[in-house]
DNA sequence: AATGAATGAGATTTCATTCAT
DNA sequence: AATGAATGAAATCTCATTCAT
């Protein structure tokens, strides 16, 4: 390894100790709560390191996004690459997928929510946005091929995949953002979980011929 | 008409007239960069007007979510009080009455989530907050009711009514935000109104035995 | 009784009205928390009303003191003009006249000093400002006649009579202030005045030759 | 000298920087109408560095009073550590410390009062009142004592030390108060000193059995 | 590379005062 | 004379970001 790589990788170690930190912080208080001086001292660095790996704020913030992207598209690859489930196998996994993603950052939503705002865009970096783009993209995608699948077996009914892709991510985002909105009458994670899974039993029931 | 009553009356006006200058602004810019200053000369008003009319920005913010859960109310009380709607009939009309409150102020949802942040709850009047509450649980009773008389005539599955009510509004809700916050790639209502379209007519389908 | 001068003193009577309310609120709040708007509501009136009776916040702050001092004086020429008492029995009836007027309005020290401020002397109306002054200086003048009075008599120490007015003024205010300000701990009237009965009975000793 | 301790030092004396500048500011045009960007800019900083060592307003302002306090107890304890001395001389060389204490900070006083302002308290850190309070009874703990040798010697009237000690600070205050408050007609520091001078004769004369 | 003190623009909110009615 | 709605200047405080060390 050289000397270069070294480096790299140790600047990218940096990278995910301040995402983690990050995360922990805006996960407590919130995007507007959360200052920078919060997240350095979550991360046991000074602020202005933070600047060192991070144009700014909301390129921090956005970043978080990214990494529940890489993680959605690599549970996603291992649903789509496995030959050996039905159709409908392949959608009960991806139920399982997002359920998955849910327990890896309960907050995923609402950060790629308050990624999306046009306020927000304009401060990132064009790389980092086409990035996300991508992700995004390749992940409904794969959502979409999912479902794809299902409709050539003619199991589903027949809209198109990606349109079928945006709402089932539609409602997977939108059960959680209202749970979680009513978490202060009612903070019961099993709660939300079973009206997710409702929520999906609906969505498959709806989605067949 | 008395001169209190005609005091009244105009006391009513001006504060449409800033809660309509408060809604093209939030909707601009969201809550955070949304300044009261802004807002005030949107209003063509002084800032310290503003808060003759409402206790603080907060307040005032979360007095966006009460006209529309007004509105939505009023809009779900005509379906429930049509006696002469089949319980089919009255969900087709359910989601009319959605599109309709989705076209009264697309930003309705976006409201109704910051509204329940718990930094923002602090600073409402107790008075506000229960009315919130009070219509909040109101509307979603409502939308249970109608999805009751479809599950006891045994057309529908039988699931929890205000279970249901909380899918649905979560898709609904779902749907919107996700649309929107891909509007900056696709600004097309028309669009979003028919990924909306076709989410609900998923659910439906999902809720028929 | 013509009419000019019946509305001479309607006009008059509403200043009083003010003034009291003033004195409450004032005594309540203290001069920066106390807002016209407080003062206009405690008198019945509305803010712009306070405007037409007082050209601003200051001078109606003022106006309590001038009112004190008014009863200062009134009450010190009741001690000076009563040629029945003996030097020393004047000393006695000069300290019941300032419990008299610290029971008229215990504030009235603080008030004075407020007044006082370079700041607030900038607002004051040339004619309030001399007003004040005339009567300053005229009931400290009364004070020092009564100590000049026991030093002619040869039992007081020969010094300046209004120096010594000087003292005993700022020992009565100082007592005051200093007591009122520990009111957090000990809320106790009585113990002020017990304090001021030892003050006064200090001074008096350290009077005598 | 560590780096930490060479930090601590560079810290103290930013703070003392500060406390200057606020001194200055806070005596030319009193509490209210000082705002923190004068006060910044006569520190020739930012008005944002200012809350990097002080929590607020009110506690910079604190802050002065407590410098005075430990100045004057500083003082105090050469009075009452120093045997030689007889209790008359103690009282003298008490005076003495007072003008010390005026000389060092004329406007003592006016903060101690605001300080004690129950809205200005509020605002102040548990920790810094505290220390207010100590150094205050302290304070006055030292000059009580200090009477109280004058009494067990027999020479002064039997009072209660702590009294006669609130007592002869109420006159320290109320003279500089007052004298002050006449400085737009009589700015002459002389005039104040030879009136404290007199207060104190004559309070020191009334003490004397 | 890392620090963290300092910056300073900017936001909310208050309130003395005005003025059309 | 009285009103009270409206004004708008001003003040405190926060915090993302910078930069000298």
């Amino acid at each position: 390894m050289g000397i270069q790589e070294r480096k790299e990788r140790e600047r990218e170690r940096r990278r995910q100790q301040i995402i983690v930190a990050a995360k922990r912080v805006f996960s407590e208080s919130g995007f507007n709560r959360s200052t920078m001086e919060d997240i350095a001292k979550e991360a046991e660095l000074s602020p202005g390191t933070l600047y060192l790996y991070f144009k700014n704020k909301d390129e921090l913030y956005a970043s978080l996004s990214l990494r529940i992207l890489q993680y959605l598209i690599i549970r996603l690859e291992h649903v789509t690459g496995n030959d050996e489930l039905s159709p409908q196998q392949k959608v009960d996994a991806l139920v399982d997928a997002m359920f998955d993603v849910y327990d890896f950052d309960p907050l995923v939503i609402i950060n790629m929510f308050h990624l999306q705002s046009s306020e927000t865009l304009k401060n990132l970096s064009e790389e980092l946005l086409s990035e996300i783009e991508k992700l995004s993209r390749k992940s409904l995608g794969a959502i979409g091929n999912i479902f794809k699948e299902g409709i050539d077996a003619g199991i589903y009914i027949d809209k198109h995949p990606i349109a079928l892709a945006d709402i089932f991510w539609s409602m997977f985002s939108g059960v959680i953002l209202w749970e979680t909105s009513k978490k202060i009458i009612n903070d019961d994670k099993d709660y939300l979980k079973s009206t997710l899974k409702a929520a999906f039993e609906i969505f498959v029931r709806g989605l067949k011929k």
